[in-house]
DNA sequence: GCCAGGATGTTA
DNA sequence: AACATCCTGGCG
């Protein structure tokens, strides 16, 4: 397994969500296998923060790839992206599930009830379960002791719509593995 | 299936 | 001040 570092994400931000896939994300002691993103372009794309979020379009020029952009949503659940730029388009991939490898016990307590199965079956459940929140945004953590993703592989890669969104619903950004146990909702 | 919870950036 | 939002768990 190799490190992904800035190159990687210096390019299409759908080039990136798909490659993502059967990677793993490591955070501070936890492990995750990532099973489904989706991407948002920060030019063209109504559903992406910048088309009605000054702040959001400041952060993209201001900030390197591979940046971490978290954001809260619905008052209640942290959402983790990585910021993709340099290539012929810029924007977001957002992490959506991960399935869970090691540091199972430390998921499992932040949590607590929850199958291991769903730990990180869903954008705001993984973010609680590694324990990631807003202190991470703005953070480049591809290079941080303890964190930093690895290549992988899809046993079976599916693409679909975005997920919760209402705008730019025919657009097919969202990525998967199909054979994982672990995705936020079916394809 | 439906719905409350409740932070944030942005506009009125 | 009011609004819309890249969600989830609990209850039916």
């Amino acid at each position: 397994m190799k490190r992904l570092l800035e190159d990687y994400f210096k390019q299409d931000p759908l080039t990136c969500a798909r490659g993502l896939i059967g990677c793993h994300f490591h955070w501070h002691g936890c492990v995750g296998r990532i099973v489904e993103t989706e991407a948002y372009d920060s030019e063209d794309d109504p559903a992406c923060h910048t088309w009605f979020r000054p702040s959001t379009r400041v952060f993209v020029e201001a900030h390197d790839a591979g940046t971490a952009y978290v954001y809260m949503n619905y008052g209640v659940h942290w959402l983790f992206n990585i910021l993709v730029k340099g290539g012929a388009r810029s924007g977001f991939v957002l992490f959506r599930a991960l399935e869970p490898v090691s540091g199972i016990e430390q998921m499992r307590e932040r949590r607590p009830g929850a199958k291991d199965v769903l730990l990180g079956a869903g954008p705001g459940r993984l973010t609680r379960a590694l324990g990631i929140d807003g202190s991470v945004h703005g953070s480049r953590f591809l290079r941080a002791a303890g964190c930093g993703v690895f290549t992988g592989w899809p046993a079976e890669m599916i693409a679909g719509p975005r997920i919760g969104i209402s705008r730019a619903t025919d657009l097919h950004w969202r990525f998967g593995d199909a054979a994982s146990p672990s995705l936020s909702r079916r394809f």
